[in-house]
DNA sequence: AATGAATGAGGGTTCATTCAT
DNA sequence: CATGAATGAACCCTCATTCAT
């Protein structure tokens, strides 16, 4: 493979192994998911993969930090949209999003517990700076959209999304065993629909904030 | 070790296993946790552990079987005891519980994600069903106490508070690494304070609930 | 593989393993003798190994060991025979013995620059325990037979060649570049011949040594 | 960084390297001393130090090559110097010089088991030639000062102390865990002060020698 | 029921070296 | 001469699980 000698090319590497991974991702679970594999796929000697990545965890935490990148890009664009804005039309918006983009929620759910393990600083520092920015700006969005928020309460709001969707993932994706249990008629409680339980969780949570902003001004 | 013939034995052969395996999850990760050293804490060999639970997974899940239950057991409790009950008293009395019990927590965050995996249908099956008792149980006081909630609404606060302990937990106890980089002034939106953070989301949760149900009436 | 599971099958199963990595060790470096062919040659898993020695060096530590025994009980027992026992003859009876040994005197020669490193404390106290008792037995045997000799030289002498041995390994089998140049006449003084350069030293050491004991005397 | 187009620049770039390395070599064992650190600290691209260096094997030998000549430089001085050279000073003198370089002394504990490997033949000539002529020079003032030795025997001597640093190293700076266990009373005849234990070993061994010469003339 | 020896899959990571520019 | 991206070999060890006794 030729060398990537400028600063461009070596983006170019860097998307290509992005690309893979992305490739792989798709199909593949944390577990079943290697550094080997992404380094065929992109044509590249396995120790290559690492001149960009330092480790697995931090090549899927810029994995997440594209998919991130382009869901908050769909999300602010459809925030500057006019319209009347009302707690369960944004709520709608995060759920049905977020449910179009299978392989964010399954990053953005072992983003906590597994991901931020085992990356250098750096690329810690990087991503946070990134999310931090993005959430602030979208949350600024939220709170112009629902103007019954605080200051950073439209951040709050994701942080708080996120952490409903890293729970609700792995219950709405259960495992064959599981799955075959719950087909059950007396289980239909733990049947969980992703968009559907996020819209309504997010739905509820705003419509309590508002409520708690009336009752302030009260 | 001698030989458990009658059923009482063979309970107290697992509460002993159980036993080795709390106090072991309770300075241990799930990956540092392995069946080896619960086996020697209970003075077993490994395949005895085995006969008593069919996986490491399938232990841990009973673990926290009982410890949902410890749980459960107190909320209702609390429940049942007079008051008024608003929506601010009942996310308290969850998040404040919950938060007293780290090993719950830690056990609830693995739940979905890894803990129902590799289970053999019979012990999920059990487990789900013992849940879904409680669950309704609980839920249904939690009902009494909030009327506005409708029926089966209270379970389904119930499985979302799961959802947010699941994505509260793993923000609340970041790896070294990324605590470090939240210290920083302009990271303070990512430090979690699990009970501070879930108390809000589960009562404004059920405010929300609460105006949804006032809005349905009018 | 059936299982080993009275003490002596245990003991037999470690002897298995140790043969495997004699016969590898005769062939091998350091640099290429790994764990997955002695588990191999042994006709068991690779797992099975490090149920025995704890690590690649442990293993080859213990192999030190058996080796070390089996030439200090040729060397005690040439020095329980009778006759007169001049440094000379000791000397050469250390050097032959042990240039006869190739397998240990390569094992001597990363004892400690390599062996000792990555064993666990129990195996480095088992052997340097045997080490003590042996290295005590038979530099009592060589004090006896050089009485010039004070308490505790014996030993001292032993440790000595041992850092002979130790040097002069490598530079009497240097790899075959090294080995080209060292044809050349001019090179003659870096030409090591193993039993030859260390008999010469240990009977200089040894004359020296009763030279200053007879100093002491007069 | 700038190109290196005359002989003596070329020099420069040399010695640039071998000060960063030197500088290294301080601090780190031979696994963890690597070529990119000192490509770094030399202010180098990785590829340039391999201009200089044709191998880390061959690096090392030339920093050994360059410690090697400042001792020999102090110990000729020295040896020059008047007053009556007996085997005990003479053995001080060496042992001592040593001491009080560990760089050097860990080099030359490598120097036939490692550092010979690998390494193109010329570079092994060029390193082999420097150390033929000043073992000859060196070990012919060592004759000079202890007239007993027999012509060749002042460099023999210089070898068979190449040996003893070899083997004495490693037991003077032994792994954490090896300490720990040779802090037994019962493991005094393991502990080795290098500086004594060199001194007795050369010092016996001069002794020898100068016996065995008394030997020959009677 | 209890034991504990045997199994064996499984992958991230480093770093000396090369060579196209 | 300088660069630094690309290469790719190389390997230890853990541990959940099984099953013969």
């Amino acid at each position: 493979m030729q060398r990537a000698r400028k600063a461009e090319d070596k983006e170019g590497r860097r998307r290509l192994i992005l690309g893979a991974a992305r490739e792989l991702w798709a199909q593949a679970s944390y577990a079943t998911f290697n550094m080997g594999d992404v380094a065929e796929r992109a044509g590249l000697a396995k120790g290559t993969v690492y001149i960009y990545f330092a480790t697995k965890e931090a090549l899927l935490l810029d994995l997440l930090h594209e998919e991130l990148a382009g869901w908050l890009d769909v999300v602010d664009a459809r925030l500057d949209q006019g319209g009347t804005w009302t707690p369960k039309r944004t709520a709608q918006l995060l759920a049905e999003t977020l449910d179009e983009r299978p392989m964010l929620t399954h990053l953005l759910a072992l983003m906590s517990s597994i991901l931020e393990h085992n990356v250098p600083e750096e690329a810690i520092l990087a991503f946070k700076t990134f999310l931090r920015d993005r959430v602030a700006a979208t949350g600024a969005r939220v709170e112009k959209r629902l103007p019954f928020l605080r200051e950073g309460e439209g951040a709050r709001v994701l942080v708080v999304a996120h952490a409903l969707v890293t729970g609700l993932q792995p219950m709405a994706v259960p495992p064959a065993v599981v799955a075959k249990v719950l087909e059950r008629e007396d289980m239909a409680v733990f049947r969980v629909d992703f968009a559907k339980e996020l819209t309504a969780a997010l739905w509820a949570l705003l419509v309590g904030l508002a409520e708690q902003a009336a009752a302030r001004r009260a």
